[in-house]
DNA sequence: CAAACCCCGGCTTT
DNA sequence: AAAGCCGGGGTTTGTA
């Protein structure tokens, strides 16, 4: 869904094919997506666009323009007869210049290789093709098997070439799966052929698309060995990444990046389990070899502009297992500035972390300048976010990554709090590697690219962290001051809120505290008439916590309380006072007890109350839920929290 | 924190 | 090609 929107987005901004396939190769930065892709999917703009290219079907370029010229038609004879005319006034008229012109080329045609199928084909193609209106489902079907009856036997000679080629897309995209095996097993000898020819690469991709497992397979099997060779093609590249990325499974994937490894490493006849680190481990020779081979496709394609290839990543993400000594500083050198066309795929992702832990002071400056100008998008991004908390986690010199980013990221903080992905970095910065946070495996690669840094990473974690809170945490607390319901409405900013108010790393917001809970508290007490954001049960949640004064703790079967945060009793007094005038507006806390959402939230202001008796406010509190006994007492089952209040009262 | 729940993508089937 | 099933991942929920 996703990937649809983009590309096509992509396919409309790109007009022309050429400028496609170049545009993507140097990367719109932040979603490198092969030219080829957008082929498959926008058939119909892709073949009218070729229209307006030069149609050709010679060999070389001067009888593609006669060709032109001929085919463009009577728009361009005026001039073209003026001009033979005004040279040779006894000479043919223009009309009987263009006829005699039209027999020579078809004479040629002709004479080429099966010069008059081809003709015959591209005319019941023609019919075949139309769009508006749409050809009928018979028809269509009569047509296919009339061009690959005709077809049949030809099609080597015909795929090279630029307008066959699309003959054969075409059928290839309306024909049966018969005929469509049948294709693939005559063209079968030419898929390396079809993978390097600028016209056949897209006729290569279709089948790719259309065709069965097998036939997949198969086009593999054909460029099995010769992968490095396409990485570095012009064309054959983009059909080596789509292959990569979209129509291989895992396992072919493996092989293919194994294949990077070295000539050796390409067929089968070695353990083709093996990983990268393995077959390192085997000698110093070996891993030196296979560093080298790797390094060198990469460094060839990054040189190429292809850094954004995901294939690449992958190779990346192998050579970084096993790189050493000169080769990181080498590395990193060749990556720096291309940094941002890492960070938004998963194993790209993965190489900037390590790259960025790895790197010296001198060398992770560099990075950062480079991912300066993608910092937002890099921060949103589901891959992207955790290179930014690598930087959070591993970078000594705070004020540099402060440098970089507080300017970037003071205006969409508002943004990334509820954002599912940004929050993540600033949720570290609030409260550590907290588990609530951050799944098992997630906390294993932080931990792991910790571990990497170890050489260039001096300073204690925590007073990174917090050097890293400082520059945006006043901020955090402003914006929720004046839009609480924003960061309350979504599940995402409650929680991100919780960790925010439990935070006492930083001294000096503690006076923005108390206009923060005011607000907040604001927000939920609404005239009885309208509906209240407690009614949304992660709301309810969120209040239960800050009148409890901490998180629940659930080894340790209490509240985990944080003094000096103004939360707990003191909370609780604020709460009720502001919402139900500390009971005295009866009907409120009469709604809320019948709520099943609101009621945990009254449970947990009785709580504070009775463990304070002496104190006034829980005096006026208990006394007014008492009269309620009543109302308590008739909840139903769904009501959890009321059962537990007649209990408590 | 764990169980229940929900949503999505990939795969199989017709 | 469309519909339905399955598994994985992520989110919500429960109310100590």
């Amino acid at each position: 869904m996703d990937r649809g929107t983009k590309r096509g987005a992509a396919g409309a901004a790109r007009p022309a094919k050429q400028a496609k396939t170049a545009k993507t190769a140097r990367g719109t930065k932040q979603q490198a997506k092969p030219a080829a892709k957008v082929q498959v999917e926008s058939d119909s703009e892709d073949e009218d666009e070729l229209d307006l290219v030069s149609v050709r079907d010679g060999e070389d370029d001067s009888d593609a323009e006669v060709e032109d010229a001929e085919e463009a038609g009577d728009a361009e004879s005026s001039e073209n007869g003026d001009s033979a005319s005004a040279a040779d006034p006894n000479k043919k008229t223009s009309r009987e210049q263009h006829s005699e012109q039209r027999q020579l080329l078809k004479e040629r045609k002709a004479k080429r290789k099966s010069g008059l199928q081809v003709e015959q084909i591209k005319r019941l193609w023609e019919k075949l093709r139309v769009r508006n209106p749409p050809v009928a489902k018979d028809v269509r079907t009569k047509l296919v098997d009339e061009i690959w009856s005709l077809c049949q036997g030809l099609l080597g000679d015909l795929v090279l070439k630029h307008d066959a080629s699309r003959v054969v897309q075409t059928l290839v995209k309306y024909a049966d799966r018969e005929t469509r095996d049948k294709i693939c097993l005559e063209l079968k000898p030419f898929y390396y052929k079809l993978a390097t020819s600028a016209y056949g690469k897209y006729l290569l991709i279709k089948l790719l698309h259309y065709g069965s497992k097998e036939a997949r397979a198969n086009v593999i099997k054909a460029l099995h060995g010769k992968l490095r060779k396409l990485m570095r093609h012009r064309e054959g590249a983009y059909v080596v990444e789509d292959l990569f990325v979209l129509y291989s499974t895992s396992a072919q994937r493996q092989s293919m990046i194994r294949e990077f490894w070295g000539a050796q490493y390409a067929f089968f006849n070695t353990d083709n389990t093996q990983t990268v680190v393995e077959a390192a481990a085997e000698s110093a020779e070996k891993r030196k070899l296979i560093a080298q081979n790797l390094f060198g496709t990469i460094q060839a394609s990054v040189e190429k502009g292809s850094t954004g290839f995901q294939i690449l990543h992958a190779a990346m993400r192998e050579y970084v297992q096993i790189f050493e000594g000169d080769e990181v500083r080498a590395f990193i050198e060749l990556l720096a500035e291309q940094m941002a066309e890492l960070v938004h795929t998963p194993q790209g992702a993965d190489v900037a972390c390590t790259l960025i832990a790895k790197a010296t002071a001198k060398e992770r400056k560099s990075i950062l300048k480079a991912l300066k100008p993608h910092a937002e998008a890099m921060a949103k991004n589901e891959h992207g976010q955790q290179v930014l908390q690598v930087i959070f986690m591993t970078v000594d010199d705070t004020t540099l990554v402060s440098k970089t980013f507080v300017a970037e990221y003071k205006d969409k903080l508002g943004i990334f709090m509820t954002d599912k992905f940004a929050r993540r970095p600033f949720l570290y910065l609030l409260s550590g590697l907290s588990t609530a946070f951050f799944p098992p495996d997630v906390l294993k690669d932080l931990r792991r690219y910790v571990e990497l840094s170890a050489e260039t990473s001096k300073k204690p974690e925590n007073d990174r962290r917090v050097q890293n809170l400082k520059p945006y945490i006043g901020e955090m607390f402003s914006i929720l001051t004046e839009s609480p319901e924003e960061m309350l409405k979504t599940s995402y900013g409650a929680q991100f809120v919780v960790e925010l108010l439990l935070n006492k790393d930083v001294d000096d917001v503690a006076e923005l505290r108390a206009p923060a809970l005011d607000a907040i508290v604001g927000s939920v007490a609404v005239p009885i008439e309208e509906e209240s954001l407690i009614t949304l049960p992660h709301v309810g949640r969120f209040f239960r916590t800050l009148i409890q004064g901490g998180k629940w703790n659930r080894d340790a079967g209490k509240v985990d309380t944080v003094e000096d945060v103004e939360l707990g009793y003191s909370f609780a007094v604020r709460f009720a006072t502001a919402v139900f005038d500390m009971g005295a507006n009866s009907e409120a806390l009469a709604q809320w007890i019948a709520s099943p959402d609101a009621s945990f939230v009254v449970v947990g202001l009785l709580d504070q109350f009775k463990a304070a008796p002496k104190e006034a406010p829980s005096k006026k509190f208990i006394s007014s839920i008492k009269k309620h006994a009543k109302l308590i007492k008739k909840q139903g089952e769904d009501n959890k929290g009321a059962k537990v209040l007649a209990g408590a009262i």
